[in-house]
DNA sequence: ATAAATGCAAATGCTTTGCATTGCC
DNA sequence: GGCAATGCAAAGCATTTGCATTTAT
C-alpha cells in the first residue's frame, strides 16, 4: 500500500483531498505506529492551526475505508498504521516502540479462531510485549 | 487458579481482606470477561454503596499481583478476567461475548516474537474478532 | 455554488486521584 | 489502635460531537 493507492480510493470515495488529510496520510507513512497525539504533534508544524478533531476524523475515515488500522493493545491511547499486509506486534514496554513481526503460521492460528468453522472470523491480531533487542540490558 | 489461592496471595502480600474485595473476586469468577462497569453494577446488589473507585482499585491491584488480566483489545472500556493459564479470545462483533480459545501453538508463535532470541517477550495475546456460532445468521 | 471538511470548544466516557471516614488486622 | 481501604466527588485523558466558518470540487 502506498500514498497513491489512498489518495485514489478517496477520489474515488468522493472525499476531498484536503492538504490536511494528505499530510496525515504521509505522516502514517513516515512514522512509527504513531498515536493521534504524535501525529497532531506532527501536524501543526505545517498546520499550525490543525485541530485534533481533524486527525482523529481523518483516522477514523482511513479505518472505516480499510486504509490503516487502529492498535487498541497495551496504552491509554490508540496507535495507528497503514493497512499494510497481515503482520504482527512486538511492544517494547521500554521504549515503548512497535515492531512489525512477519505473520506466518496464518492458518493454523485461523484454525483455532474459528473453531474449525464454527466461528466466522474477520481479523484477529497478535501482539507480543516485552523488552526489544536494544532495551534488554 | 481458584478463589482460595487469590485469597492467600493476598494475605501473603499483607493485603486486607475486605468483603468488597472477596466480592469482585467471585464476581470474576462468575462473569464472563466482565468490564469494571459490569462487575461495579453486580457488586451494588450486594453492596449499595460500593464505589467504581473500589473496583478500579481493586482490578488494579490483583492485575499487579498477576492474579487477574486487563484485555484492552476492542472496546473503549476494558474487560477483565482471572489469570487462568494461556488462552486466547475471540470477540464476536455482534454480541460482544468474548469466548476463550485453547492456545496450542504456543512455541512456534513465541519464536516469531522473541525474533529467534533477539528480543524478551514476557507475555504475548491474540484476539480474534469476528462472528461467533450463534451469532453467524 | 455548495456541500463537505476544518477548527474550536464543549461534551462524553472511562479511569484515576484526593481526602475524609470507615473498618480490617 | 493504626493504617490501609472505602466511598464520594472532582479531576484527568483520550476521543467525540456540535456548530459556525472555510474550502475543495
Amino acid at each position: 500500500m502506498n500514498k497513491d493507492t489512498i489518495v485514489n480510493r478517496m477520489k474515488e470515495e468522493g472525499l476531498r483531498l484536503t492538504p490536511q488529510r494528505v499530510q496525515i496520510v504521509e505522516l502514517l507513512f513516515e512514522l512509527s505506529h504513531p498515536t493521534a497525539e504524535r501525529i497532531y504533534a506532527a501536524m501543526i508544524e505545517k498546520f499550525p492551526y490543525a485541530s485534533q478533531a481533524t486527525v482523529y476524523n481523518t483516522l477514523k475515515m482511513l479505518k472505516e475505508l480499510g486504509l490503516a488500522r487502529e492498535l487498541s493493545a497495551g496504552d491509554k491511547s490508540s496507535h495507528y498504521e497503514i493497512a499494510e499486509s497481515e503482520h504482527w506486534h512486538f511492544n517494547c514496554r521500554a521504549c515503548g516502540e512497535i515492531f512489525d513481526l512477519e505473520a506466518n503460521l496464518s492458518e493454523p492460528l485461523l484454525a483455532v479462531g474459528t473453531q474449525r468453522g464454527a466461528f466466522q472470523v474477520d481479523s484477529y491480531q497478535v501482539e507480543f510485549y516485552g523488552l526489544c533487542a536494544k532495551c534488554r540490558v
